[in-house]
RNA sequence: GCGCCUGUGGCGGAAUUGGCAGACGCGCUGGACUUAGGAUCCAGUGAAGCAAUUCGUGCAGGUUCGAUUCCUGUCAGGCGCACCA
């Protein structure tokens, strides 16, 4: 009987939805397991052979589990807001929920057809009311939060406003936007508008000025990548920095406890490396400088608090509220000037070119350590979202610094011993710190620096200033609050109205507030995001619903957010979901969240490593402090898939004609590449009659060919439509049959290694699966299976095997296990073995790997139910004894022979046995034996000299 | 500029704690069976050499009896961050 592998994928497809094979339940008796892919967006192109790498590996990480015992949860949902579906939507003017779901159906019948274990029962939707009711609750007990620094957790706000009530905010520690002071008798003074400010400054998710790029021809907020130029990319018109009011999450509050999470989990270090890096943890010392002739001071952050002798000139950022205060009338002008080409020039432009530029603002500050004046300077190369946004300029020992103080002509004064700075400056930590003071400025100062190392400097001066109350030992984060609004219709509506300006949350019983139809999706012709267009859309707030806008009173009606909410929204939370996808009393229960944790294992790109890997650990995090997550972290090991590559394929017209030729020949003439759908390319060498077919233009096309053939040039790209190296998984399913897509995607090397797709090395493992059918019937195609015992060598090659994929399978080394599975059939099938005893574990063994003729051969064999249900073959090590080792003998580390003795021999014997060898004489004649070195069952060194 | 990762045949890639480099697959070569081969099976396949042997894991050093593996430096490619004070 040949390989049928179309009926039986097809049989045991049905036979896994008609008996619930992959459905799971939260059982006790057994330990749970949770593996989790990032699921995907549904976009219109539908999957390609890239996309499903990731969920075999983790699907034959969930098989193994299961097979070992394990009470595995294995989900899949989708990621369904988004901006194609929205910009589509714009086009042609189809809801985006129409477009969505008809690309939710296509994926489903993609994935369906690679044969996953996913429990589809638990499947989730991000543009599901019934699911983003918590993507909405969730937003608002963020805002009904403030985060305790000393407690460093999250708060009801209700507890901060007592605190306000009875202390004002002395001694206050909690996370804020800025440093507000005022008493318990300011606070009862403010009105309600005013306490719904300042609580704005405390809330986890708050209402905040940031600035974005505005773009106000198309109405919208631009990411930094959606500019260049100043222009918006789309369109090409002026883009500028403004200052906006959004929704906004404090990320930033929980900066060390993300950074602290990372050492208690098992992801990569380069993922590890990019979080540290984005939450950019940096410990320094603020200093107050007093402006000469002012009341006015100011605060400075500085890591080289060592260098304090050697200021010379001060920046402040041009955003910084501080330059309207520091600029003299004389300097007004300039500044002004100055202040007006800064905003001209984009984030991006000013992170591209670091020109120096700068301008004096007539003002000096007064450096607390020395009482000299030195300059203030406004320049965009300090920034104003860092650290105080501004800084004391040391320009021997930082190269910003120093860049621009050649540039403006200002003194430079080293500070370490030995440094030169006529060229460049000297920004290492490391030296013997000098000229601090230095005795013809400060020759009465009675602090000194002198002698010490830069460590042991900053340690000093940092000692200095908390004594001398001249600042205090800070600690910086770089890491952003998040952006938490969109100006878009296809995302989770705020479930949040405004009360006479005071921003309100819709209470939770009416929860979820629905997205609402609009009859068009771009911003209104008055400015407002698509929201804007709904006519329903407004809170009654006495018979709580939501009603029409034109009922608006400003007394019981009050209109509601505009904004939506963006992407990474609906992906924060989602595996705390599938934990309990279908209840409508909360996120998930307290039972189902004790059972099943957290994830074990999440699989899925590492271009989330700095997006949706933070935004996940925050959210988890806050609900944490509530107790409604009952772990801190959300993925216990990550495996980042790398990413599969397209190869695409050229052809090469001879220029100004319909002629191609042919790859070898190509040389001979003046040519252009074309890239050709490499779908009827094969092995590199061209279809012509497909070619032609292929675009109207090639009908009549000729052809110079080398060898009878068309070979077509190759290079690897990314994969996309437009190089027409798109791999559709169908295709190759209906071709190979999905164990053997299964099988070569894991074949191709490490999963987490990102590598090009080949379709032409897929023989190997489809002949693979055909020599293991074939392992089952005779000659004639007859089911031939014996009950015969097993010889030894049967016993020790399965064995072998077993031991080999039992230790790749928990470190994701898949393509070294399908090796193995290749070796051992082999060897059964040299050695004609057909013994039952052999061939179960063997196909228990690859059920993971190629579930489909798994379970076939599973119920060939006689065996009852799902091979899913049997447990995983141990392997004996019995069965992988020798009773002789094979040695080594090598002489000074060269391998020269080898030599076969019993296993148990005394390494006396070993040696005398090894010197005695008429080989080894040959290489000891004429040399004395230094040494003789035996490793156990492996070699023997001998070094002569 | 800083950080992280990766460099092994014609190709994808193996090599468990430092111990026979190139497993396994593709491709290629030869053979068998065939009317035929983009089917199947068998053998060979890092380089040089008739051979014994020698040389080979980006490059240069080091540690070691022994290094693809550990250390230092360096080059190349990829990714991330980027005027972060």
């Amino acid at each position: 009987m040949d390989y049928n592998f179309r009926a039986i994928e097809q049989k045991w497809h049905e036979y896994w939805v008609k008996n619930h094979t992959y459905e799971v339940t939260e059982d006790e008796t057994r330990q749970k397991y949770y593996v989790l892919n990032m699921f995907p967006y549904p976009s219109g192109a539908g999957l390609h052979v890239g996309h499903p790498l990731g969920y075999i590996a983790s699907d034959i990480y969930a098989r193994y589990k299961r097979l070992r015992g394990y009470n595995v949860l294995n989900p899949m949902g989708y990621d369904s807001y988004g901006l194609p579906a929205e910009q589509y939507a714009i086009q042609t003017g189809q809801h985006p929920e129409v477009t969505t779901y008809a690309n939710i159906d296509r994926y489903r019948e993609q994935l369906d057809k690679i044969g996953f274990c996913f429990d589809w029962n638990r499947e989730i939707r991000t543009c599901d009311p019934a699911y983003y009711k918590w993507t909405q609750w969730a937003f608002q007990k963020m805002f009904n939060s403030y985060f305790c620094n000393s407690c460093q957790k999250a708060m009801p706000i209700e507890n901060l406003i007592s605190y306000l009530n009875d202390h004002g905010t002395d001694g206050l520690d909690v996370a804020q936007g800025e440093e507000l002071k005022f008493t318990a008798e300011e606070w009862k003074g403010m009105s309600e508008k005013e306490q719904s400010d300042v609580l704005m400054n405390y809330r986890i998710a708050f209402l905040g000025e940031t600035m974005v790029n505005w773009c106000p021809k198309l109405g919208t907020v631009l990411a930094n990548d959606e500019v260049v130029d100043g222009v918006s990319v789309r369109g090409g018109f002026p883009v500028e920095q403004k200052k906006m009011r959004q929704w906004c999450l404090r990320v930033s509050a929980y900066a060390q406890r993300l950074l602290d999470g990372l050492e208690t989990i098992e992801w990569s270090d380069s993922i590890k490396e990019a979080q540290r890096n984005w939450i950019g943890r940096s410990e320094g010392t603020e200093v107050v400088f007093q402006i000469a002739d002012s009341d006015e001071h100011f605060t400075i952050f500085t890591t080289r608090a060592d260098t304090m002798f050697g200021v010379t000139f001060m920046v402040l950022a041009p955003e910084s509220e501080l330059v309207q205060k520091v600029t003299t009338p004389e300097q007004k002008e300039e500044v002004e000037k100055y202040i007006a080409y800064v905003k001209g020039r984009t984030e991006r432009e000013r992170m591209i070119d670091h020109k120096v530029t700068g301008v004096f603002s007539g003002s000096y500050a007064i450096n607390p350590f020395t009482g000299e004046k030195n300059p203030i300077w406004i320049a965009e190369y300090v920034l104003a979202g860092y650290g105080t946004g501004a800084i004391m300029a040391v320009p021997a020992h930082d190269s910003r610094d120093y860049a621009f103080a050649k540039h403006f002509g200002l003194p430079i004064v080293p500070l370490i011993e030995g440094a030169d700075v006529s060229e460049e400056s000297y920004d290492a930590k490391e030296g013997i710190v000098t000229n601090s003071p230095r005795k013809d400025v400060t020759p009465y100062i009675d602090f000194s620096l002198n002698g010490l190392t830069v460590k042991e400097a900053i340690a000093a001066t940092k000692k200095y200033v908390e004594e001398n109350k001249l600042g205090r030992v800070k600690v910086n984060y770089r890491l952003h609050d998040a952006i938490f609004s969109r100006q878009r219709y296809w995302g989770e509506p705020f479930p949040v109205y405004y009360k006479n300006g005071i921003p309100t949350m819709i209470p939770e019983e009416c929860l979820p507030v629905q997205l609402p139809e609009v009859e068009n999706f771009l911003p209104t012709e008055t400015g407002e995001p698509p929201l804007g267009h709904a006519q329903v859309w407004a809170w009654d707030e006495a018979n709580k619903k939501i009603v029409d806008k034109a009922l608006i009173d400003e007394k019981t009606v009050f209109p509601i957010e505009l904004y939506t909410m963006p992407g990474f929204a609906g992906s924060s939370a989602y595996y705390l979901r599938y934990m309990d996808p279908h209840n409508n009393e909360a996120l998930v229960s307290e039972k189902a969240d004790k059972y099943w944790q957290n994830v074990d294992l999440y699989v899925g790109g590492s271009e989330h490593a700095t997006g949706h890997l933070i935004y996940s650990r925050f959210w988890n995090k806050f609900l944490f402090d509530y107790g409604y997550s009952c772990k801190e972290e959300p993925f216990q090991k990550l495996v980042n898939q790398g990413m599969i590559q397209g190869r695409s394929n050229f052809v090469y017209r001879i220029k100004d004609t319909n002629t191609f030729v042919s790859l070898g020949l190509k040389d001979n003439y003046d040519t252009t590449p074309i890239h050709v759908d490499v779908n009827i390319v094969s092995a590199d060498v061209l279809d012509i009659e497909a070619f032609k077919a292929w675009r109207p233009e090639y009908n009549n096309a000729e052809f110079i060919l080398e060898d009878g053939k068309y070979v077509c040039g190759w290079a690897v790209e990314k994969m996309s439509k437009s190089m027409y190296n798109v791999v559709n998984p169908d295709m190759i399913v209906e071709r190979y049959g999905a164990d053997t897509l299964r099988l070569y995607e894991m074949f191709l090397g490490p999963v987490e290694q990102s590598k090009p797709w080949d379709t032409n090395g897929i023989d190997g493992c489809h002949r693979f699966l055909r020599k293991f059918w074939s392992l089952f019937f005779d000659k004639d195609g007859n089911l031939c299976v014996s009950d015969e015992t097993p010889s030894k060598d049967e016993l020790k090659s399965l064995h072998k095997l077993l031991k080999k994929v039992t230790g790749d399978i928990e470190t994701f080394s898949y393509n070294t296990s399908i090796s193995a599975f290749m070796i051992c059939v082999n060897e059964l099938g040299q050695l004609k073995c057909n013994k039952r005893a052999i061939l179960l574990p063997l196909v228990i063994a690859i059920a993971p790997f190629a579930p489909h003729i798994a379970e076939e051969l599973h119920q060939l064999l006689g065996a009852t139910g799902s091979v899913c249900d049997a447990e995983w073959p141990a392997y004996n090590e019995e069965y992988l004894k020798e009773s002789s080792v094979v040695y080594t003998i090598s002489f000074n580390g060269k391998m020269r022979y080898t030599l076969e003795l019993p296993i148990d021999m005394s390494n006396d014997d070993i040696q005398r046995i090894v010197l005695e060898n008429e080989q080894s004489k040959r290489w000891i004649e004429g040399k004395t034996i230094r040494k003789v070195i035996i490793v156990p069952r492996k070699i023997v060194n001998i070094v002569v000299g």
